[in-house]
DNA sequence: TCCACACTCACCTGATTGCGGGATTTTTCT
DNA sequence: AGAAAAATCCCGCAATCAGGTGAGTGTGGA
């Protein structure tokens, strides 16, 4: 039995050219393609896809907008990201908000079957400099990430992002609480925050610890 | 010019049969094969090979390690891990620990000339399961996530995870800072803490925010 | 030898937070 | 309409935290 895809995308051009290439397969049948998202819930629960195709750019609302939607009432049908951006931003927020996978249009015409066939046996197809981003943003940033923080502030930064209070963090190195609270206050003017919690926050989100 | 290859691997069948494999093509020249990594560093910075096959379960320290103290003195060379190991943690340990690919055992007949090219010029080869695991580490744990925080809670959660004190939360949403001390205290009883720092650390790392 | 730096500890003050209550209003669901 | 859940506000107290000031120790380099 074919396999049903839903496009969405605002370029007619493109959306003809994919829904023709998808004409030549009969082991997919396109079941829907719309120029934009306004109503992709509706859209997406009556016709129920195998797979979504999604560009990000469209008028009125984003794809990564409608990817939020899709994802907040089914968690598993596979979202195939189609677009030109490839920058990191775009890239990392479309991945965040549910995408299983991120082709940039200039890999369509060699990619597009390959892809969805990985993506349906739960692979995660992504052009090669997008799977670059999407590893570097995991790891630790080595460039401004220095702050000059010492070793030990390190340690103590650490244990207080595992949640710990001063009292802990002091028995956990075994050193005195005020010791713990000088460090803290180091950290703070290195980081340049004001608080336990903006560190931790800051040192999460940027993969310091 | 060749590109020199080195490769970490304690199976001695498997990296002779790489081995084998690399002498076939003139691309590439082997310039080390070790079965362990206990002098990595010495070895890299005499060797200063152009790609780097690493192996995860070896005796004495495992490649993860190994891929840490490769990027305390070199954030560029990449690193293609080349491992039985298809489970989640490995993988994303060896992605946080700097590795730039992740390539299973079972595709390297199929694609390790492929994902060397690949590595080179600027992507990140992985095999499909792989990248699915990399893809959902990014995004929203949606089983257990749930701790049915209410929107507002959430809301809260959130600013507070900006590292914002409660009379800012406060003051963000226009409400009393009583209101917001009332659903910190449903915050933490719902997820189990009992500070800011630890429901802030948690959500972060369970990306409720 | 002297300096810089990291690490350690102490004391003080005022602000913030954690936790125990209780209470009212609005929204949501049945 | 009535019950349940969510959101709002208030009080009070003990504990913790932020910020400031000061100071002793050890290590390593100039």
């Amino acid at each position: 039995m074919a396999l049903s895809i839903v496009i969405f995308e605002d370029n007619d051009v493109l959306r003809e050219c994919i829904k023709g290439m998808l004409a030549l397969d009969n082991n997919y049948v396109l079941s829907g393609d719309f120029d934009n998202v306004l109503s992709v819930q509706e859209k997406i629960t009556q016709i129920r896809p195998d797979v979504i195709l999604m560009d990000i750019e469209m008028p009125g609302r984003t794809g990564i907008e409608a990817v939020k939607i899709i994802r907040s009432f089914d968690s598993v049908v596979p979202i195939l990201m189609l677009t030109v951006f490839d920058d990191s931003p775009h890239v990392i927020d479309a991945i965040r908000a549910g995408a299983s996978g991120y082709l940039l249009k200039k890999d369509i015409s060699a990619k597009l079957f390959t892809a969805i066939g990985e993506i349906l046996s739960g692979g995660a197809p992504m052009s090669p400099s997008v799977a670059r981003m999407v590893i570097a943003s995991m790891q630790p940033n080595p460039d401004k990430n220095a702050y000059f923080l010492t070793p030990r502030e390190k340690d103590i930064l650490g244990s207080l992002a595992q949640g710990n209070s001063h009292k802990l963090v002091a028995a956990a190195f075994e050193i005195s609480i005020d010791t713990v609270k000088t460090h803290v206050k180091n950290i703070y003017e290195k980081l340049h925050v004001h608080s336990q919690t903006e560190a931790v926050s800051k040192a999460l989100r940027e993969k310091l610890v």
